[in-house]
DNA sequence: CGGCCACTTGAGCGTACTCAAAACGCGTGG
DNA sequence: CCACGCGTTTTGAGTACGCTCAAGTGGCCG
């Protein structure tokens, strides 16, 4: 929470730039458009990409309680989504990488309910709410945002199991996360950067950064990783994954 | 966990029974349908109530990996949704209601995610998937099933943030849920029987049983609710949300 | 080189868990 | 109607895990 409100700076100037490649061409257009859906190209393409963004770290995409006014594609950089608690402070409740669709959370209501914050430099399309709308008007595009909406809900479901497990199945379960989500954008999934700090792994995960430090020295000292600062090294994937099997 | 398996019966007999009042006369239909979108009755009329089905306590809606045959609507009575975790334990992800859909989190899927069981004796609506798919292709139910996918990643979300709380602020989250949920459904926001047990609230909020019940006591303590059995009377709203504002 | 921030590691403490026993509620059968 | 038995809930005592507080290290940028 430290960390959020020190790089709360607002980014306003959400610019459109033509010179960038459209969808079509993007290397992203797999992971934004994952079952070959050929009609959302067609529609998404004159509609989404009359806007694009980019963050540095810390700038905000959007604020919890703004007015929900687009869906966004994360085409390049990691951004986190975050919550309040009635406490004041706030949880992470997702990280975000390239490929991945911002915004659909708040679809019914009028505000976001969550706000995403750049964890390095980003570039995001944006697409205006009522294009977004009349995109959803073809049944094709509209059953692909429904998967989307139920993917989420099995992310954000899976994630909320961690709330039950041990320190050192919490931050297993993390590990292996990223390394799939590595491995699914074609990247090694033993070696990665993880591209948030200890203290929003921490908030991610419910343990505080000095438990998060622990668990993975815990793991290094076992040989399973080895760790230097963001640099993550995967030695031993079943013992990671035999740690989710029984208690700590 | 313990308490699931025990009452792990399955319930094959999904009957149709048409002296039942349809979807129009249902009581209910404020809570199924809660945007007043009347086309969403006059499509839905005839698809969804082909089927009902009741089940006794103990007994399964739909096992997590079965295949997705429908999108379900609590007429009467109260269930769970359960999911699996790695190390073969059961977590509680959702009680549910009359007036709650359940079955949209594996809407792109083949399969459910999460397995239905009933916490006494229910009714519920059926909606085969087929015709379900058939009623989306109007907008406006379209746009309905969207808000109900975005209230449940709403709902999934603030539920994950439980995982960073204190047990007593846990228990107070879960008291204040309760109270809201029932006051929602013309109810007594300060007077309603909890229809689990506190195994399954303990599973639910990732704390022991022991936890809940203690937490409990020490709630009537401090004379913010009396509790007997699963009989509860909040005698003090205030101070249990309050809870929330700091830490234990 | 200095300063700052992120991270690591240590020591002690407190919360929630584990193990255990007893009370209670409820349905069944005598 | 009461006795019995089972499952649930309460309460207690001791333990362990993760948190708090604190000092020290490392890396990055000005």
């Amino acid at each position: 929470m430290a960390s959020l409100t020190s790089r709360a700076t607002r980014n306003c100037d959400i610019a459109t730039d033509p010179a960038q490649p459209a969808c079509g061409q993007c290397a992203l257009d797999k992971l934004c458009f994952p079952h070959g859906l050929p009609n959302f190209y067609q529609t998404l393409f004159p509609l989404a990409l009359e806007k694009r963004t980019r963050l540095k770290r810390g700038e905000f995409l959007f604020h919890a309680s703004d007015a929900q006014t687009g869906i966004y594609a994360v085409k390049a950089g990691f951004l986190m989504t975050c919550m309040s608690l009635p406490d004041g402070q706030s949880k992470i409740v997702g990280f975000h990488a390239a490929g991945d669709v911002l915004g659909l959370d708040s679809l019914g209501g009028e505000i976001h309910r969550t706000g995403a914050i750049a964890l390095n430099s980003c570039e995001v399309c944006v697409i205006p709410l009522d294009k977004f709308e009349k995109l959803l008007e073809h049944p094709a595009e509209s059953v692909h945002v429904r998967q989307l909406l139920a993917r989420e809900i099995a992310r954000v479901e899976t994630h909320a199991a961690v709330g039950t497990l041990s320190a050192k199945q919490r931050v297993a379960t993390f590990l292996l996360d990223m390394s799939e989500r590595w491995e699914d954008r074609g990247y090694s999934k033993t070696e990665f950067v993880l591209f948030m700090s200890r203290l929003d792994i921490g908030n991610f995960l419910g343990l505080t950064f000095e438990t998060v430090s622990r668990t993975l020295s815990y793991f290094q000292s076992k040989k399973w990783i080895t760790v230097h600062g963001k640099n993550v090294l995967i030695q031993d994937l079943t013992a990671l994954q035999s740690q989710l099997k029984r208690a700590a």
